[in-house]
DNA sequence: TAGATTGTTAATCGATTAACAATC
DNA sequence: TAGATTGTTAATCGATTAACAATC
């Protein structure tokens, strides 16, 4: 590698369509870390993370020469370069704010705690909820939010309240230094421009299954949905069919 | 519109990034719907939906030329269209396996029991979920699965179990004729060309986020992560440093 | 060396964006 | 008509893919 393409590497950054696919890789190779694989080849490793080979070897190379042109890739090696470069060697800490079942679940679950993520915090409104331990940690009340994160060094919110709460927690959290922001409420934030957001919309990804579902019962003879009510445009009855 | 610029939008389809902002711009209008507001610009809905006014007429144009120039698009015209386009002036029938905390979420979601979705089942393995009663809904042996899909024509289902569970409960689904999977399990799911899977991945997220966030506390004096950790690479103690 | 597999190139494809003619 | 806003064009940007030279 010149010093020319290094320079290009650092200055002009990991594509965004790699970064998402980075933690995709990190969970194939830590699987065949556990079934005990040493080494693995860009063909077996695309299979194993869904993708094609082409796009993980272009993928990788963003990152460095981490490969053995003729062997393939050392698992524990690419491991720890991809985990450094999602900055997983390093511990972010996480408030979770909303406990009601999403927010349990998220508390619960696995990749949160392990994997360079702490969950701080779990904070809620609701008095009958304030107070609940869930898997060994206290749900504190919302009015502590901005200690909770002052005190732990809190960077990553996470927002699983209902939809109405969701901005003005939202505005709390930045207001109190968090940058980063995953919101599982169904609205859009309002966020200064140096902070991220990112938006996990259960809703959203069933109505773009409901598209693709449609079109392959979509045939004169396929097999369509239940209650299949083609109601014309141009009509009053257009609204009801939507809201029923 | 030429004949021939409609049958281009027909033959074509509808880009799949278009696809996945639909349901954005849908819930956006639904909102602006609910304050009585009658019309918008473009202008208007793209700051509602979090997105530019460019991409959102383009995106727009490609379900067909729905709004008045000068003017601006009727708000109950567009949510019908892009309803329809969607296929949600249909109902799909959806399974929900896995009744833990995230199975209880979605059950609860409110985007999944209206808006053209309806769940026919919640099934579990765990004997002691088995037969509780969430959200008006008794909780089915998993081993019902095949009569749940059969009986009430189920054609999306959402797969909420541990990850050790999941292939083996996609290809029993899928086998059983279900032809769009969501899943939340964190596994790639193997299944036919002709069965989609999206996947929703909760620490796929926080690591993305995580990558930026490094990223921006990465200069020399910003405010870094706690247990910043930098294991130098080349040496045995980075297997530690990504499994603690 | 011969076989295997990476890392890179270059072509292609798809998405985004600004600008503006069309038109209400 | 004058002002406003859509729908489309065309340029740009970024992502994907196949092919293959480099090299272990």
């Amino acid at each position: 590698m010149t010093p020319r393409q290094n320079r290009d590497r650092a200055e002009r950054g990991i594509p965004e369509a790699t970064v998402a696919r980075l933690p995709v890789y990190l969970r194939a190779l830590t699987g065949l870390q556990e079934r005990g694989v040493a080494t693995v080849s860009s063909e077996e490793l695309a299979a194993a993370a869904g993708v094609n080979s082409a796009k993980l070897r272009k993928d990788l190379s963003h990152l460095g020469s981490y490969g053995t042109r003729g062997v393939g890739y050392e698992v524990e090696y690419l491991v720890y370069q991809i985990s450094r470069e999602l900055g997983l060697t390093q511990d972010w800490v996480v408030a979770i704010i909303g406990v009601g079942n999403l927010g349990r679940a998220l508390a619960g679950y696995g990749g949160f705690a392990s994997r360079g993520f702490r969950v701080a915090g779990l904070l809620d409104a609701d008095e009958s909820i304030v107070g609940q331990e869930i898997y060994g940690m206290t749900v504190a009340h919302i009015d502590r939010l901005e200690d909770v994160i002052a005190g732990h060094g809190v960077s990553i919110a996470v927002i699983a309240t209902p939809a109405a709460a969701a901005q003005g927690v939202c505005d709390r959290v930045v207001a109190a230094g968090v940058t980063s922001v995953l919101n599982f409420a169904p609205v859009v934030l309002n966020v200064p421009a140096e902070v991220d957001v990112r938006k996990v919309d259960l809703s959203i990804e069933l109505q773009i299954l409901a598209f693709h579902e449609q079109r392959k019962a979509g045939g004169p003879d396929g097999l369509g949905p239940l209650d299949a009510d083609e109601t014309p445009p141009g009509t009053t009855q257009y609204v009801e069919a939507v809201e029923a």
